[in-house]
DNA sequence: TGTTATTGTTGGCATAAAGCCACTAAATTG
DNA sequence: CAATTTAGTGGCTTTATGCCAACAATAACA
């Protein structure tokens, strides 16, 4: 038995230097969420072939096994290429791989998520390439190619779980940003309310946020609120446990 | 921009109809622990053949597109294969893939941790396979194959910290087990010491564990220690806060 | 047959974090 | 200069945790 693995891999080896050894095909996808209006969307594009042609789908695609240095910069590019976007921000989700989920084929797909603020490229994105921005919810009653519903389903999971636990949302937001949008953006990931006074105590004391000293734009109503922006250095997820629900 | 997908995808089609487009190699890799008198223990499998023959590395192999349903299924398959273990709990941890870590050139590997008592199949598995349990710090000291070394730790990383949140230690217990036991799994893969009297409140309140009737073993000294086993039906992981240092 | 050592289990208070809600502050509108 | 709206804080209540000492049940031993 402690030789099965040479058989293995000879093999393997064997038939794939004949040529027919079946690797499964291996692409990346991702699933970037942003805030527009307050509601979170998902970046989707339409497929311009077979298979699923004319659905929906994360972007994403083969990874260039000549100029991917690693999968995430394969995930970079993919996105890159597709929509214009430079992702900000960048996590590995999790990785499907079955015989049925693409029909040509036992297929493995590395999952992705993404965060990006809105503004910078909008209407880039919905003029230029072929992607456009859904609200999360209607992304996700439609079919998806392949089991793109499914990879959106444990992308929203990863980044409503993370943001229990660290600052994610953070990513969602144009700088600079008041304590309200914050939490706004909190709500809306993980679905819940917050509340005001635990969600400020806990975001300030975490010490990860500076007062921008920018004047609040005008026209606004009520008491114009401070201006923030993350602190320089910590950028990615700091731990900042934000749990209780109330209000 | 909105058919690089279809360019790229008909490239690929057409060069892997053709025979010559690199897929990459793609693997399944199990980091199985458990607790040997009370340390954390891996299992590792020496390589029989190039590339990095004779080093160890964790039990894993080509994925087999005939006869796997689906990764987890590859990688229960692939550690049943190499030490006859059947994994009793068994997780997704992340993806690793570029062109270095393997020297046949651009692979991907799928990791997977998993969990186990370890009396079940001791003997068999340091007699039968070629595979051995090392403590965890020395798998670690030494040069594994490929780039195991930083599989390895990725996995280490998962269970401490996701078992600051659920009770993943139970796994790698055996029933019936006291609650000084549980809570010495946890300070091991914690690495730290929790304090008594919070660790048992927590997870008691949590309601996850019934006693079993049985009477306590004889021969040990003190009082003898109320005996647990998980409650039926939630088996993997139920959410019990864990944190507190202390002691 | 005590006595001591050892380990398990619980009580009870001190401290810290979170929830709650009302009050104050600073702006706009008319 | 009210009324309205949104931002920010004070301060009490509730809950979770840390801490440590007491009490309980067994074995080893004199």
């Amino acid at each position: 038995m402690a030789n099965s693995d040479s058989m293995d891999e000879q093999h393997y080896l064997a038939n794939y230097q004949a040529g027919d050894y079946s690797s499964p095909l291996v692409t990346v996808d991702v699933a970037i969420f942003t805030l527009i209006e307050g509601q979170l969307h998902v970046l989707l594009v339409q497929r311009g072939n077979h298979p699923a042609q004319g659905r929906w789908a994360l972007p994403g695609g083969f990874i260039n096994t000549d100029s991917d240095l690693d999968l995430s910069e394969a995930a970079g590019r993919k996105l890159h290429e597709k929509t214009g976007i430079n992702a900000p921000y960048l996590e590995q989700v999790c990785t499907s791989g079955d015989a049925s989920r693409d029909p040509r084929g036992w297929s493995v797909t590395v999952l992705y998520m993404a965060l990006m603020a809105h503004a910078p490229t909008a209407e880039f994105v919905e003029t230029v390439t072929g992607a456009r921005w859904w609200p999360l919810s209607s992304a996700q009653q439609q079919h998806l190619a392949f089991d793109h519903n499914h990879l959106l389903e444990a992308a929203r999971q990863r980044l409503s779980s993370k943001t229990a636990y660290t600052v994610l949302p953070i990513h969602t937001l144009d700088e600079p940003f008041t304590l309200t949008q914050l939490q706004q953006a909190f709500e809306e990931v993980l679905g819940a309310p917050l509340e005001k006074k635990s969600f400020r105590r806990r975001i300030l004391s975490a010490d990860i946020l500076e007062e921008s000293g920018e004047a609040p734009p005008p026209g606004g109503r009520g008491r114009p609120a401070a201006l923030f922006r993350p602190k320089a250095g910590l950028e990615d997820h700091a731990f900042v446990r934000v749990v209780g629900e109330g209000r």
